[in-house]
DNA sequence: CTGGATTCCTGCTTGC
DNA sequence: TGCAAGCAGGAATCCA
């Protein structure tokens, strides 16, 4: 599951590519494309020009063009010598650059899209904070939260409040923080709220240093594994014991999603 | 407005 | 052994 790391680890593989020009874009699926606010023509022999990330989005800039991409939960995004030949299932997208490279867009599951945009304040208009800026505060937290009834964890993963964090962060924050995945938000004090500020920025950043976790599906810009998921304290390990304190971790499905916690060390 | 359920999709895992 | 059912999940959408 592609989810903040991930893609930020991705951004930083491709990033080499900024300067060459699109010769051409090879669209297998047109229902990938989510959003289309100009004609994919339009990019042939632009440049790019940026490379970004916007929560759990992939940017590429092209002047005032932007190519953006969702890999859903089982998507990938990746580079190859533009003549070499890749069979893998499911590729939605090439894009063939005049520097000898093809960018790859592909997604098994197809949760994730590709979207033209012109307007970028528009498409990301709803978006939440960047954890790992300064706008993402105990403050900001504590404030979000309060009159909430919702788990803590579903707000946790709302990209409406926060962008970026999907389930494996989200239950490694929480067990970081000490905090039950179940917690009510509104219940949440100052002090919660800034263990868990600190909590999400400590897990992400650990992440994007082991470039991201693959517990799956996931590949980075030269289609290789992340080595977070060697570091995982709960996720994916129920009834295993919890590094902390031993006792055997649960999993529950809270908002509709898996959890895991330990029922001791997490109030 | 809030919160919960539903839907999309494929492939791996589970159980009979 | 083989096959069907179960499960996984980001985010839009719908409904109460």
């Amino acid at each position: 599951m592609p989810e903040l790391p991930e893609i930020e680890t991705i951004k930083r593989g491709i990033v080499n590519n900024v300067g060459s020009k699109i010769k051409s874009i090879e669209v297998n699926r047109l229902d990938i494309i989510k959003r289309q606010e100009f004609e994919l023509d339009l990019l042939y022999n632009e440049t790019i020009t940026g490379v970004g990330r916007r929560g759990k989005y992939l940017l590429l800039t092209l002047g005032e063009y932007f190519l953006i991409f969702h890999l859903g939960m089982s998507g990938r995004f990746y580079i190859l010598d533009a003549d070499s030949e890749d069979n893998t299932p499911h590729i939605h997208v090439i894009i063939y650059l005049d520097n000898g490279n093809k960018l790859i867009y592909q997604d098994t599951r197809r949760f994730g899209g590709v979207f033209l945009v012109r307007d970028l304040v528009k498409f990301f208009a709803k978006m939440g904070v960047e954890p790992l800026t300064d706008d993402f505060t105990a403050d900001y937290l504590y404030n979000i939260t309060r009159g909430r009834k919702i788990p803590i964890k579903s707000l946790l993963l709302d990209q409406r409040i926060i962008a970026g964090i999907g389930n494996i962060y989200a239950d490694e924050s929480l067990f970081l923080a000490k905090i039950r995945p179940d917690k009510k938000a509104g219940l949440l004090t100052l002090t919660e709220a800034a263990a868990l500020s600190v909590a999400v920025k400590e897990v992400l950043t650990r992440s994007i240093e082991e470039r991201g976790t693959t517990f799956r599906d996931f590949r980075d810009g030269y289609n290789k594994t992340g080595n977070y998921q060697k570091m995982l304290k709960v996720y994916g390990r129920t009834n295993e014991s919890c590094l902390d304190c031993g006792t055997s971790l649960t999993r529950r499905v809270i908002g509709g999603r898996a959890s895991h916690f330990c029922p001791d060390c997490q109030k």
